[in-house]
DNA sequence: ATCTTGTTTTTTATGTAGAAAATACAATTT
DNA sequence: AAATTGTATTTTCTACATAAAAAACAAGAT
């Protein structure tokens, strides 16, 4: 096989919706204005339009493109069709060596990742060569790749790193004029936190979420494409950590809205000092949070 | 084609190599030993043997390996055969958008490169993921890569960065007990670079070595994987900063020199508050004289 | 004359083939 | 029996082929 028509698939299923936007016995634009809408080419567009026709969708006669029938569920593509490959791997190999628990020094074979994922062996490198940037993986030339592993040392000088990045992007977020965006910004997350603090126990699984926009608020003031670059992998690790170790995660969860409040109400009545001190906690109960969980030294 | 076999062919000229030291009619050691040797299979040495026999340079039947004759300069294999695909691919595209000093927007197209570099597209896309972690690139899905290219924003992102790892590393470093491994080094760097100094007109093109090695001792003392993979953009930056602006080059290097010596004697006397400032007014000459080279907004 | 569609060409994405290299196992020599 | 070689199998690497998607061009409609 050759490429795959994901992006077909994906504009088929979106043109679809359009459709039900526009109502029954409406007329589709011009090919270039679809093409345009999706950001894609018009040979894609005319591919979705000859489907549509087939399916007794629309009637397509040169400019003439009126919709004959609204479409079903049954119209859809899967949403496990349109997926890009590598956003098909990426949980799959997360899973693999994180809720695997892999011992650091085990080695990957491409050819048993592919078979294992039911994608191409190609495909799997690729996602391997991209996904080695953070350091996780190693490859031996002509051999295998060796899972450098989530170790202590990894996570020590992870956290070294972020809370230089955060501290520094801390101290320029305060020195912000307070009418900036990012004041509203962070004013809106202490009420989203104190939402979640109302019911935690209901609400809990959604401080993830919150914790990456919180952080990723601090960071961008930073300006700093390596300082942001860097949090992928911050948001990585803590994504599949939040979601293989499930021991204490309600607490966890608590305790660390509790320490985001303190230092976002700290800030809102314009105390820095005290908001950076909490915040220096925050990055600390963090880091022992995620020590806790390493298994491998 | 398939595989290439440069392993094959550098076995084959470090093998010849191996012969020359050992002299006419000795013999070689078993396979094992060899493959050992050179950190490669049996299969390849097997390979080499096979073609040093047909060669007439030794006699091979089982475990008799015995030197016919020595090899001479026209039985190596070239070495531009011998060179890895990425090896060879680095330098041509950096001379393409270094040396070309190519716009930021720049389309890059696979294809267009793996012919003008004369390698496979797929060589040529592998490298590009692996270069794509620096920033300097970007993938538009379904079209071309884009150069980002080497902005004044990026020239500062990346000196701020810079600077929070480097002055980082810098304190760590002067905590070491005198007697550490690295403060040996240190002083020795500081002959290396009186000994520059001495003829800095006939020496001046050696500085870029000694410029990374005097930066990469001072980020080692960190231990951080993070901070020396970046070091690794900054050295790549540098090198081709280096290769293809030589205005003033002699003077730059002459004034580095005279900074990086400013630091060493003031730490070799035990003077650190005053080291770090000079520490910190040469970084702010390398992010100036890096900035001046930049022709992108 | 401009906009839109029909057709062709170019480029990208990805599976596959086949050689290279590594690895495993069997046979042989010491 | 241990070490080494011979042979077979497995895995990796990379050029290539081909479908998808984009882009360019030509023709037709308004």
């Amino acid at each position: 096989m050759a490429k795959t028509n994901r992006t077909y698939k994906e504009t088929y299923n979106a043109c679809l919706d359009y459709i039900l936007s526009l109502g029954a016995e409406a007329c589709l634009p011009p090919e270039k204005e679809m093409a345009a809408k999706w950001s894609i080419s018009r040979s894609t567009v005319r591919a979705v339009l000859d489907h549509l026709a087939e399916e007794k969708i629309i009637h397509w006669k040169g400019r003439e493109k009126t919709v004959l029938r609204l479409p079903a569920k049954a119209d859809y593509f899967q949403a496990s069709e349109t997926r890009p490959t590598a956003d098909l791997i990426e949980p799959a190999f997360m899973q693999y060596i994180v809720g695997g628990d892999l011992a650091p020094g085990t080695v990957l074979r491409e050819s048993e990742l592919a078979k294992n994922f039911g994608v191409s062996a190609s495909s799997v490198r690729e996602y391997l060569i991209r996904f080695s940037r953070f350091g996780l993986i190693e490859k031996k030339p002509n051999r295998y790749w060796v899972l450098n592993g989530f170790t202590r040392d990894f996570a020590m000088e992870l956290f070294d790193v972020r809370e230089m990045f955060e501290l520094r992007a801390f101290d320029t977020f305060v020195q912000l004029p307070r009418d900036h965006d990012s004041w509203k910004k962070l004013a809106a997350l202490g009420d989203e936190h104190r939402y979640l603090q109302e019911d935690i126990d209901g609400r809990y699984m959604q401080f993830p979420r919150l914790d990456d926009r919180f952080h990723r608020l601090i960071i961008s003031t930073f300006h700093n494409r390596f300082a942001d670059d860097f949090y992928d992998l911050v948001a990585l690790i803590f994504h599949y950590h939040y979601r293989w170790n499930k021991t204490g995660e309600k607490e966890r969860n608590a305790d660390a809205v509790e320490e985001h409040l303190m230092v976002i109400d700290a800030l809102g009545v314009g105390d820095f000092d005290v908001g950076r001190i909490r915040f220096r906690e925050h990055l600390q109960t963090a880091r022992r949070t995620l020590l806790a969980s390493v298994s491998w030294d």
